[in-house]
DNA sequence: ATGGTTACCGCAAACGTTTGCGGTAGCGGC
DNA sequence: GCCGCTACCGCAAACGTTTGCGGTAACCAT
């Protein structure tokens, strides 16, 4: 044992494992860190290696991100994380990004630009090394200026038409034609349309692949059947509907834009008295948990919101560290339509 | 302008304000800061803090945190944000957490010890200023560590029962007793009870207050009618409760310690062909998001699990800011039976 | 004019790392 | 015996803050 003695009490740093292996902390350091550790004597690393681990040895993150400018973690941005269809992205990023030693810091922005604009730059005082949004909207400024200054950054359940951004997406169009091609196959010919807030890339073309899908299958779409709905909740799905039910037109089914507006279809259609499926049948997108256990259990379009979260992690990671792209990529994973109780044949 | 050049390329630091107002940087620190504002002059300060919006400056929080040891972080350490209870709690925790400064880092441990200690040293890795714990056990010697190494920590929907943790609990006393009570008022005698995880203390004092409370009403308490899961899932649930149908004692209501194991009653009692609340009434207890809109839907405790957030992220400022308490509180929150349709009359 | 107080601000160290640079020792080749 | 090479390791600077300490100037009272 060698003459120095080390007060036990704080968390031991460099310098402690140091003085106890009698080498300066310039060596420790490159003994503990694998990519240096050839630059230093085989059986002193060992015996450092030792000690450090005797010791309790943690390195500091602040310390480590403040010498070399990365933080080994991801700002994460999402509207609510309450919200069903984001707790499996999360898994999905942290299963990949933990192993590679980062850390997610998840930010629910409400979709209010004000809370989003506080809470990104709340991520870049802590120094992340980039972003996962899964906030955005068609036309992002505040994304653009991300872009602009070069932080690696990966859209996941978003698109944005210009600007390069790589993002992950799923196969929204065929999702929408398996619906619609279900609904036809049952009979359906009056088939309304709940589209989802316009400023939302899915929304969107969710909406136009519904009109295109309809005509191609020959159903004519009528536009007193598709409403507008002012955000992806149930809410605003049972207001949309409630208007439905209230016109002229009728209907025997309801493609929603997404689970949350399905359910407040459920709402819509119990309080007006019309029952599901037999009065209406009701199609969601998404798959969110636990909807096979409604009443009835929802037919829904289901997307891999777990790979999505994992493949958004990898793409990150590789911007960070082959650095930004020319031309971000969009990977487009596969749905599937998972047919439940909400559909049902039309009436004769 | 002075004869300075300041390169607008990377993020400004504070040097590049103090460089663009002639002064020190330790004075554009002290104007900056609040609590120290008064010590430099009130024009000077006016002019720095109007320079440093100019430029853009955002202090560097790893570096802060280097130097003050406070990293203005917490972390929070649940099973699965994919349970539907853990997202409530956490943006409770994140409505206090970040009006006063301060970022949650979320990690999922999977109810697994070396998953857990594995997030647990990676969080200290970032040196959190505390920790919020939602997957104690009743015996939890990592918790035991970090409650010696004098870290402020509070649990949130468990407790321990010796060590002196502060924590924040539901009362599931008054939950267990009113469900107990409602079953009894439909006429039921022959009540099931599913308890959880034995190494959880949830699940002890439901099940013990269960004993009680039906011995208390007038029911007597069967053995053979109370089954023990080894998780809070609906897999367990279903198993528990396929276990008791395939008993040869017969009940006309089940008790599940929590919603994801009323969840597999359903399941195990449709593949039995039994019927809800028909043949059997159920009753869960959390009151999960949507658990409302199930078939049927069901009957269940309410837990505040938003609230339970908020005071948790609480009584951890006071923590962090006062020290440590000698002796912790525990929070206890009301509860509120929400009567749906899984429970009815028993059959005449 | 002197001493004392106050207000303001700069100096420099420190937090715990990483890393370019250089120095020393050993060794092999000539 | 000299040169050059390699392997190993120490030195010191740097990352961006905060903060104790001290210094200067101004002001007031004596």
């Amino acid at each position: 044992m060698g003459g120095y003695s080390v007060p036990m009490s704080a968390v031991p740093t460099l310098r402690d494992v140091a003085v106890h292996a009698g080498v300066h902390v310039a060596t420790v350091s490159r003994a503990l860190n694998p990519e240096t550790r050839h630059q230093v004597n085989a059986e002193t690393a060992a015996r450092i290696i030792s000690i450090a681990r005797d010791l309790g040895y943690r390195p500091n993150a602040l310390a480590r991100g403040l010498r070399t400018a990365r933080s080994t973690t991801v700002g994460v941005l999402l509207p609510d994380i309450t919200n069903p269809l984001f707790p499996p992205i999360v898994r999905g990023i942290e299963e990949v990004l933990l192993p590679e030693g980062y850390t997610a810091l998840i930010a629910n922005t409400d979709n209010a630009p004000d809370q989003e604009e506080a809470q990104f730059t709340r991520l870049r005082q802590h120094h992340v090394d980039g972003f996962i949004v899964a906030t955005a909207r068609r036309d992002h400024p505040l994304l653009r200026r991300v872009r602009q200054e070069k932080i690696p950054l990966v859209l996941v359940n978003r698109t944005i038409e210009r600007g390069g951004f790589t993002s992950v997406v799923a196969d929204d169009t065929a999702g929408v034609t398996a619906a619609v091609r279900h609904l036809i196959d049952l009979g359906h010919r009056d088939i309304a349309f709940l589209a989802g807030p316009s400023n939302l890339s899915t929304a969107l073309l969710r909406l136009n692949t519904f009109k295109r899908a309809a005509a191609e299958l020959g159903v004519a779409v009528d536009g007193r059947l598709i409403e507008r709905c002012e955000a992806y909740s149930e809410a605003a799905g049972d207001a949309a509907l409630s208007r439905l039910i209230a016109g002229e037109r009728r209907f025997t089914a309801v493609l929603a834009s997404n689970d949350l507006i399905a359910l407040g279809c459920y709402d819509a259609l119990e309080r007006n008295g019309l029952s599901c499926p037999g009065d209406i049948s009701v199609i969601g997108f998404n798959d969110m948990p636990f909807i096979d256990k409604l009443r009835p259990p929802l037919t829904s379009v289901h997307v891999p919101h777990h790979e999505m979260g994992r493949t958004a992690a990898r793409l990150l990671l590789k911007q960070i560290r082959d650095g930004l792209p020319r031309r971000g990529e969009t990977v487009q994973l596969p749905v599937e339509l998972v047919v439940r109780g909400s559909t049902a044949a039309v009436r004769p």
